[in-house]
DNA sequence: TTGTACGCGTTATCAG
DNA sequence: CTGATAACGCGTACAA
């Protein structure tokens, strides 16, 4: 049991107390109110009390005068986003608790008790509510839908139709007219699975190939031996990866079995995760223009004044020797 | 800016006047308070009207008034955490909210103001805070040390010690007699690696070899190049890596050198990570009893029941074809 | 600068 | 036994 021995937080009250001002004048300095002229003495005064007596303003009290607090909570699926995002949110966390807000993650995985999918409302008011990963189980609709705050999507940051293209585009320029699509089997992560096929189908079909011979793989190698088969069977010479880390599976899965990329198959990523050095050519993501166009769509959202969109595009072809 | 246009919420005043009630009435029905009689009729009536309006009670008035909120804070590290901590993360958000509490994460990273640090205290109030990833920057020091809340470390749900300790056995047991240790330079990981690596020092020295041969390695092949070319060069002929990312990168590193596992060198990583299956021998951390034992340290320190906590080993040797 | 009402849910005290 | 009244928690902001 949380046996809570810690001493009561001091409270503004105790501050005003100890420095033999008001309340609203406690308030007053430490909001820096404009328009609020305190003198410079009590405004030591009261700095020095409520330093001294480790005087934080209890959020809940706050929260419940102003109405919301500064709590952004993004919501993310229930899988490992891996290097990109987290990277996102580490400088997103950063920026935020410069501006005075704080970053707060949920995972929203499946709940037992169904109505425990949208109680998260119950336990906390942010200021604003955003998603990130793309996916949208219903347990992630049915907590935006009746969310306290705005609701901002990462849908636009990442362009994972031309992610797709890309790769397929790459594939094509190497002479590949019979192209393969690795797709994971995770719902989750459907939703920029099939954007990026999309991207591929396009690119196929603007070079007049055939459509790309889809094949769903799950985490093990096993699966993953099984589609190369299908794939040179069915005359594929070039396979694009829904991301870096299905690339690597598959190329396990071919050194396994005696093949070699490319000149059995080759096969590009996408993401450029570290170990895409061993020599997996990708589509790469840049962390840093991903990090900051979140960065600016959350300060846009919160009326923050932000840096300008970076120009860099967001997306790089990375050829090693896998395709 | 957000325009929020949203109607106000409906608050337990709207339902008790709805109602034609008093708003402590509406407080225990809505709380099933013991010890408070409310008749049937009453009681189906508000729980309509609550309904009908969509209230929800707002988190802080109630936070405010009960002097915290249900809230758990997970600190994590700002980097990758990695599948097996992302799945217990999941499983422990399942299990609270299906108790009550809402489990938010925040990814502790370096701040530009140094006075942001502990500002998260001035935006939440949780009931408990937890730490996971065994880092400790000084970031994390700070934000624990002055936490409106108790403390509660992962230190001992991994036994890292006999990670390493596992690792160096094996390949003991298999004639290795130099042993090598690829530790991760970054030093978020570094709390970690160095229990690890202190279980391979253990067994070396059990088993009476000469202390492990350290190369500290980033998330570049070229680096884990000269690591390996160091090794050999020192007569080892089995490595330990810190976890199996590390495992992988080493493995690329000797098959750009057209060196060959084990037959040149010897790898075992940790963790078992789905890329592992390519043929990485590991020592396999498993995520069920990984996450059970979360939620055990979790749910008791909250004074929940919990279960038992499990019996199966979290460790388990997987051997494959590179060491 | 200060007094004080307010935000909203909780709970001790009271009345029917 | 049922339910109402009112004070409380703590920071904020308006009137004085």
């Amino acid at each position: 049991m949380v046996k809570d021995d810690r001493p009561r937080r001091a409270t503004s009250a105790d501050v005003a107390r100890e420095s033999g001002v008001s309340r609203a004048t406690v308030s007053y300095v430490l909001n820096e109110t404009p328009d609020k002229h305190i003198s410079q003495a009590t405004r030591d005064l009261v700095l020095h009390t409520a330093r001294r007596l480790g005087h934080v303003p209890n959020p809940m009290a706050r929260a419940l005068k102003t109405g919301s607090s500064n709590i952004v909570v993004c919501l993310i699926p229930a899988l490992t986003l891996g290097f990109v995002f987290d990277h996102a949110l580490d400088e997103l966390t950063r920026a935020l608790a410069d501006r005075g807000y704080a970053l707060l993650i949920n995972r929203v995985s499946g709940f037992s008790r169904t109505d425990a999918i949208s109680d998260l409302w119950g336990h906390v008011a942010p200021k604003l509510v955003m998603t990130i990963g793309g996916t949208l189980p219903h347990e992630v609709g049915a907590l935006t839908s009746n969310a306290p705050a705005p609701v901002l999507n990462d849908s636009g940051i990442v362009p994972h139709r031309r992610v797709g293209r890309m790769q397929a585009e790459y594939l094509i320029s190497q002479a590949h007219v019979r192209i393969g699509y690795a797709m994971p089997e995770d719902p989750l992560l459907r939703v920029y699975a099939e954007q990026r096929f999309a991207g591929v189908a396009d690119a196929c079909a603007e070079a007049g190939l055939e459509a790309p011979q889809i094949r769903e793989v799950d985490e093990q190698v096993g699966c993953h031996g099984q589609a190369v088969q299908d794939w040179i069977a069915g005359g594929v010479t070039g396979v694009c990866a829904h991301n870096d880390d299905v690339a690597l599976l598959t190329l396990a899965a071919m050194e396994n079995a005696g093949l070699r990329a490319p000149s059995d198959l080759a096969v590009i990523g996408s993401d450029d995760v570290p170990l895409a050095a061993a020599g997996l050519t990708t589509v790469a993501l840049d962390i840093e223009v991903c990090a900051a166009l979140f960065i600016h769509e959350v300060l846009t959202a919160l009326g923050e004044p932000a840096m300008p969109r970076p120009e860099r595009d967001i997306l790089r072809l990375v050829t090693r020797s896998s395709a």
